[in-house]
DNA sequence: CTGTTAGCGCTTTCAT
DNA sequence: ATGAAAGCGCTAACAG
């Protein structure tokens, strides 16, 4: 029924052993041999079983990557980029969705220390105590991916969003803005959008700033926090935390019957798809978002197979990327 | 080291079969050698190896999941559904990317085969012989995701493309439409894109249907190739295969100094985040993307544990939302 | 209700 | 350069 590697040895007339080292180029197999062994796979149609590979040699090639929601426009080509890298070094992926429920995200560390996956690829809002603790638990190598540790004590890849934060506020005021908002989500629920939010703080003179929380950083509701808060404060520019707080905030200025960016001027955070298919043209602090993902996986291949890693920490460039709402 | 069921065994001094008994519920255990078991397993941090336990088995209770590329909105979506059900139902998703290349996709049939996974979540553009053979040869329960089997061989889910293709017609016409476009990507290319056109023309008048083919979908691309065609062809009416093509054709109406929906009335294909996040927001002929997912996962579920099916092929309802774009 | 014993299909010494 | 044999950690008969 299933081909095994007892049934390549009978065929090649060899002992299975050898087929395990033709098939790994574990050992030197003479070149007939080899070509024998090789024939009988192909005649058999021979697929070595990765399950039991994985029992034997304690190596699944197998990496867990765990992500708030992968419908997420941002997520989604972190994940791509992952998955590009982990394919050129011949991993698969195992996905999953936490809804950066901290009980969800610790079950699934769980499952994937069942798993054995031999690396995990991490993505959370707010890096807590009890992740750090499933991490070495599991005793899996682990790289935090747009993800920052505070304490610093687990690989991870990012921006400076501080700085970012500040080159945003200062794009703006370098165009003349005066007052400035800061559109983001509640205070504690992200790690970076709060950190972004500090590097705006820390260059807009005291009293001239005004933080916009949107609920839930959706889109829907966006647009009605943000047309408040313009109402009780106007302001002349506004950094907001994602592509769609972006979109929300311009269009909460339309509707307030003021202009972008005559009136008012807008740059977002992220660069997804959606700041180049909308009018006028969003204007943004651009995030590497597939190379969140490409290096983060490259990482931890360098961590899997012991390369020398010269930053465990990688800092990647972000950049300002001027359109219309500007 | 790793404390395997052995060592649960002893500390709860029973044997691994009873341990093994307790854990997967597979036999009555008396209450109190339970209790012993449980306690053994907390006191060591005891997780069973799921990839002995997939060998020892034949059952992984992990399942492929092979996308053309998760970084595009309306498949990240189809995901989110898949893995959500997943979920539900204890299985583990392995996610791969394919580029809707043949190669790359037999490729990662063969791969899932050796990762032995239980079964397979299939979306693809456009099905061949080739990928049925591979399903074939490698035995595994297959469900096509928003993919057509021109064959209906293989259990799919799906919606009633030339349907919905007719409705969206149907919806321009009745609004006084005459003259109608339809943009989408080159013949070939998308089997469900195609039946959508065929629909379109079906109920347009002879002469009056004008096919717009936008090289890749995107739209930076898509926006030139339709305002050129504009240009050659005035339409009153356009519908898109996909919402970003509905976003260029909106943008393509309005470069031309005209107005939609005034002059030109658009009714775009999917119904993304998108739709509703821009301005004017798009009338769509709505996908259910999330369900397209969850609802291939449960039937796949079902096909697994031979759980009774109605229908292999089902066809889930389509609906049309006006918004300000028509 | 519980224990014993074969495997599952492979990797990996250890010999030869 | 190749073979023999011992596991990897678990499930699943088969006994009792």
């Amino acid at each position: 029924m299933t081909v095994t590697i007892y049934d390549v040895a009978r065929e090649a007339k060899v002992s299975m052993a050898t087929v395990s080292r033709v098939l790994n180029g574990t050992a030197v197999v003479k070149e007939d041999t080899k070509r024998r062994v090789l024939d009988a796979i192909a005649k058999l149609g021979y697929r070595p079983n990765a399950v039991a590979r994985g029992l034997a040699s304690k190596k699944t090639r197998t990496i867990g990557v765990i992500v708030p929601d992968v419908s997420t426009a941002f997520v989604a080509e972190v994940v791509r980029g992952i998955e590009d890298i982990a394919t050129m070094y011949d991993y698969q992926i195992i996905l999953a969705n936490s809804d950066a429920q901290v009980k969800r995200e610790v079950d699934l560390i769980g499952t994937m220390w069942e798993k054995q996956v031999d690396g995990l690829v991490y993505m959370t809002d707010r890096l807590v105590k009890e992740h750090v603790d499933g991490f070495e638990q599991a005793q899996i190598p682990v790289v935090l991916c747009a993800t920052e540790d505070p304490e610093r004590r687990i690989p991870s890849v990012n921006i400076d969003n501080r700085r970012a934060g500040r080159d945003a506020a200062h794009f703006l005021l370098d165009r003349g803005c005066r007052r400035i908002a800061y559109a983001t989500v509640p205070e504690g629920r992200s790690v970076l959008a709060d950190r972004r939010g500090s590097g705006v703080a820390s260059c807009v003179p005291e009293g001239h700033l005004v933080r916009i929380e949107c609920p839930d950083g959706r889109y829907e509701t966006a647009l009605t926090a943000i047309q408040k808060a313009l109402q009780e404060h106007p302001v002349d520019g506004i950094v907001a935390a994602t592509d769609e707080l972006g979109l929300a905030s311009i269009h909460a200025v339309q509707d307030l019957g003021r202009r972008v960016p005559d009136d008012v001027k807008v740059i977002a955070f992220d660069n997804t798809r959606l700041a180049t298919m909308v009018r006028p043209e969003m204007s943004v602090v651009a995030q590497p978002m597939y190379d969140f993902g490409a290096v983060s996986m490259r990482l931890l291949t360098k961590l899997l197979q012991d390369e020398p890693v010269d930053t465990y920490t990688v800092t990647l460039t972000h950049d300002i990327v001027e359109r219309q709402s500007t």
